[in-house]
DNA sequence: GCCGTTTTCGGCCCGACTGTTTTCAGTCG
């Protein structure tokens, strides 16, 4: 089928709308702006940048109002921008400003009033390269003699500019993965501690977000000093930036930074709380508490009836904290201001599902040579089994990329499959029957125009099969929803793997009507997959969650190309956890003869 | 400019830190 699209303009990123709205809101302040207009098109912008669909997407379907942040004025002005390119009104905003103000605002300690000032008083045109031109005024020591601005700030300038430029150069946060162990190894050298009562990751790492920044580490204790000079002798530790009695900055050998906040037990609760965020939730929660009459702070909280009252209640742990202001204690997972707060008010939150509820794998690519399109893995179906049985799983499936078109017809991949099959079963009859059941699978790439790359009559020597995108990854979403939808449609099809496609901070997930692909899987009794490839994590947490509101169901799985990837799975459960769901929206919690029944369609 | 468990009008999160200042402005998380 040929695209009657003649032109198809490339989609705006939403970073690049967040950009676009933080730049009116720095005009605002620049001229003095309302203040709340100011914070309401910076608020716009977060979300923005916050949601995992394209906002363009959204609009396009009808449904860019539904993302918070955005009213009936913001909204046409983006529509205005997805229809003509720019907007009248922001440009007119911005009319009059310099442009290397805007570009000043990209370093760390610049706002608006300081990229103002300096541009125009080191007089930077928009022509020049503005870091270029702060950095030189910086060294020519110009900067230190202007008004507000003095010795220190000139070199904090240069240090900023470096440190921009660095950040640029190499990838600014860590997967999580990587976050999580090794904060889990200095967690488990604290606990060995006498002095430490309590110990938690805080921050987007505690929240298990895709992607971590720094790892921050809140310790509850009554005796910090000893806290910190028991961390200090970690022996990763490879230098102390910042050494105070209850906060310690380290950066350890391999370069990660590490920060600890020791806090006595009496006041760890409310520290946790506000150190976990989200900045989303916290601000929310001080709103709704506000409400109350209470204002909320990392030490407590204040009754704001009783304005005498100058220290704060205090609270020894986050239930607590919670409870006071008439809530359910909230899994750090859903804090990111999406209806939480609502539903811990109305005892209402998800029974969040568990690692430990997970008893199989279904996504697992064996050494068994097949000529595959893509990689192969690296362990037998011997040791995937025998890892499999570590795990205490009762059931996985062996689902190696269908063979490579080229050099193959038709009759060879038929030939492929078959021999695979004999090998599968001769496994199977080989073994005793206690042991870890197995399916016989295959991951198949759904071509560009949404033929399957596996040739029906080989669906007679599987038992089902996963789908999933490796190729033309550029097409309209028009095309794009076409082209999955009609791949859904085949027989044999029970997993949509990895369904946007999206490399974490590499390459952008799909474009495609979700909705209409959501409803089409519920219709046809399909899992959507979520991947605990820790650059994958697909479906990414915040379609879980629209597609659990439409009544979806959900497959875990680690698309492991060797067994110590199998450990993985908690990744992918965490983003089952952001997404809100339950055990029972997730198949591969289910006991293997239910699960049969379902992979089967017994 | 956004938004709704006091509200469709009248509110809008909180404190720390820093550097420049004599009481504060700007930025950050």
């Amino acid at each position: 089928m040929r695209s009657t699209n003649l032109v198809v303009l490339a989609c705006m990123t939403n970073k690049e709308v967040a950009v676009m709205l933080r730049e009116v809101a720095a005009a605002f302040v620049i001229k003095n702006e309302n203040r709340f207009r100011i914070i309401a098109y910076e608020r716009a912008a977060d979300s923005i940048e916050h949601q995992t669909q394209s906002v363009e997407e959204l609009w396009k379907e009808g449904k860019i109002k539904e993302i918070p942040g955005i009213g009936p004025n913001i909204a046409q002005h983006l529509g205005e921008l997805f229809t003509k390119g720019k907007v009248a009104h922001f440009e007119n905003e911005k009319k009059g400003l310099p442009k290397a103000m805007f570009s000043l605002l990209n370093l760390p300690g610049f706002g608006a009033k300081k990229a103002f000032k300096l541009t125009r008083e080191l007089n930077i045109k928009d022509s020049d390269d503005p870091f270029k031109k702060l950095k030189e005024a910086a060294q020519a020591n110009k900067i230190a003699s202007i008004e507000g601005f003095g010795e220190k700030s000139e070199q904090d300038i240069l240090t900023s500019l470096e440190s921009f430029q660095k950040k640029e150069a190499k990838l600014s946060r860590m997967l999580l993965p990587i976050a999580y162990d090794i904060a889990t190894r200095v967690i488990n050298y604290l606990k060995k501690s006498n002095s430490v009562i309590e110990i938690y990751p805080l921050g987007s790492l505690r929240r298990m977000v895709a992607t971590v920044g720094d790892i921050d580490i809140a310790i509850s204790s009554n005796q910090a000093e000893k806290v910190i000079e028991y961390f200090l002798k970690f022996p990763e530790v490879g230098k102390i930036i910042d050494k105070g009695k209850e906060t310690t900055s380290v950066v350890l050998k391999n370069g990660v930074q590490v920060d600890i906040m020791v806090q006595p037990e009496i006041a760890f609760g409310a520290l946790l709380q506000h150190f976990t965020g989200s900045k989303h939730h916290n601000i929310a929660l001080r709103e709704y508490a506000l409400k109350k009459d209470l204002s909320l702070s990392e030490h407590g909280i204040k009754d704001l009836k009783r304005a005498k009252e100058q220290k704060s209640k205090e609270f020894s742990n986050e239930e607590v904290f919670y409870n006071f202001l008439g809530l359910d204690w909230i899994p750090p997972e859903l804090r990111e201001d999406t209806g939480e707060i609502e539903a811990a008010q109305k005892h209402n939150l998800p029974n969040l599902v568990e690692l430990s509820d997970i008893k199989g794998d279904l996504h697992l690519h064996s050494n068994y040579d097949l000529k595959p399109s893509h990689d192969l893995g690296h362990n037998s179906f011997l040791e995937i089994l025998n890892k499999a049985t570590e795990l205490k799983y009762e059931y996985i499936a062996f689902s190696e990329h269908n063979p490579k078109q080229s050099g193959h017809n038709i009759s060879d991949i038929i030939d492929i499959i078959k021999r695979r099959k004999q090998t599968i079963d001769k496994i199977n009859y080989s073994l005793k029957s206690d042991r870890v059941h197995f399916f016989n699978m295959m991951e198949t790439d759904i071509l560009p125009n949404g033929y399957l790359a596996l040739p029906k009559q080989t669906f007679e020597y599987i038992d089902a099969t996963i789908i999933s995108i490796h190729s033309s990854f550029d097409q309209s979403s028009s095309d794009m929803t076409k082209r999955i939808l009609k791949a859904l449609s085949y027989s044999k099809v029970k997993i949509f793997g990895h369904p946007t496609g999206r490399l974490i901070e590499r390459r952008e997930g799909v474009n495609a009507n979700w909705f209409e692909i959501f409803n089409f899987c519920k219709a046809k009794n399909i899992a959507l997959e979520i991947n605990a490839n820790p650059n994958r994590l697909d479906l990414p947490d915040m379609l879980v969650r629209e597609a659990v509101k439409n009544g979806n169901k959900f497959v875990i799985d680690t698309d492991a190309h060797q067994i110590n990837e199998m450990n993985l799975m908690r990744f992918g459960v965490s983003v089952a956890r952001r997404g809100w769901l339950e055990k029972n929206d997730i198949l591969n919690t289910l006991p293997y003869s239910e699960f049969k029944k379902w992979l089967l369609n017994l």
